[in-house]
DNA sequence: AAATCAGTCAACCGCTGACTG
DNA sequence: TCAGTCAGCGGTTGACTGATT
């Protein structure tokens, strides 16, 4: 942990030293005081309107600031440490689908944050990705190993899998399910898996802050010591999400784009042991699964498209949701 | 032991879109 | 319709750290 380092600057967001103290805002690393302040304020005030937290909860930052801190390090439902291989693979399997859209991808990722998988992505994979197809086949398309575009690219994925080397060359054995098999090849499977924006218009289960689906036992360790918190959340359901266990990814909804598959309202991913599942197979539906297909509608006249979340419906089985505060 | 380098990650910056008066 | 405010997002920066020379 870097040591705090107090700069301040005017509340516009420019170094000015000549402003009187009270209109100064710290900016920089967050000292252990601030973040109690913080904390101890959202818990007991919730989430509100962030310059509000900022100011009540005595605190010289910005809210703005104040809401990355939260997000990013002060959440109770954060999962910490290492990303475990399974994580690792759903990233580069989100990423292709979706791109930079780290938010996106994080909300597929129970107690994951954007910046969180951006650093990863940006420090870790890129690199190995870079490594992994400069070594595989030189037949394949520049572009479509080459990462730096940072964009989904259907037509170079597919060009360098049908040419034997390329990105699908080092795709993650468990990803291949997924990516790699000899089905994909077909036109509607490959609209399917490359609508590149299938959820863009909805949030998945951490957009717009909504808490954690999962149970974040006192199995995770270090998140609850970390924070000095006895983490318990419970909502939607219970999914144990420690690095040891089973990881419940949200769902990816595709579109739908041939006759044939008229029927198939959403196509959930699911990821359990090294194995995935997709409902549009009825092979999944685990005990812990949460069965949010069923929330989403199928407007036959416009294709298909995200029904809005039945709140209430969802809320029925909660008993207890200790962050709908932060929402209100 | 000191200097240098590369990797990591927390935080900031600037932009965009939603909302409101 | 427009301007102001705010939340949220992705890109970028820079401090820190460990490895290497």
């Amino acid at each position: 942990m870097r040591k705090p380092e107090p700069s301040v600057v005017s509340s516009t967001g420019k170094n000015n030293k000549n402003n009187s103290m009270s209109n100064k805002l710290r900016k920089g690393l967050w000292s252990p005081e601030e973040d109690e302040k913080l904390m101890r304020y959202m818990l007991n005030n919730g989430q509100g309107c962030w310059s509000d937290v900022a100011r009540n909860a005595g605190l010289e930052r910005c809210g703005k600031s104040c809401r990355l801190r939260w997000i990013n390090y002060l959440r109770p439902d954060l999962k910490r440490g290492a990303f475990s291989p399974q994580e690792e693979d759903l990233i580069i399997h989100f990423h292709s689908l979706l791109g930079n859209r780290w938010s996106q991808i994080a909300a597929r990722l129970p107690g994951r944050t954007d910046n969180e998988i951006k650093n990863f992505w940006n420090s870790t994979i890129k690199k190995r990705l870079k490594v992994l197809s400069s070594s595989s086949s030189s037949t394949a398309s520049p572009n479509a190993s080459d990462s730096s575009s940072d964009q989904p690219n259907n037509k170079d994925f597919f060009t360098a899998a049908g040419g034997g080397g390329g990105f699908m060359n080092i795709i993650p054995p468990s990803m291949m399910p997924i990516y790699g098999d000899s089905s994909m090849q077909s036109t509607s499977l490959i609209n399917h898996m490359f609508d590149p924006f299938p959820m863009v218009e909805h949030g998945g289960y951490y957009n717009n802050g909504n808490p954690c689906t999962a149970q974040i036992g006192s199995s995770v360790g270090s998140g609850a010591d970390d924070c000095g918190f006895e983490e318990n959340i419970e909502a939607f359901g219970n999914v144990n999400i420690g690095v040891e266990e089973d990881i419940f990814v949200p769902p990816l909804e595709s579109v739908s784009t041939t006759d044939q598959d008229q029927n198939l309202k959403t196509e959930t991913i699911f990821y359990d042991n090294n194995n995935y599942y997709s409902n549009s197979n009825n092979i999944i539906k685990g005990e812990n699964m949460i069965g949010v297909g069923n929330y989403f509608e199928d407007d036959q006249d416009q294709g298909l498209t995200m029904g809005e979340w039945d709140l209430e419906d969802l809320m029925k089985d909660v008993s207890s949701f200790p962050f709908l505060d932060y929402q209100s």
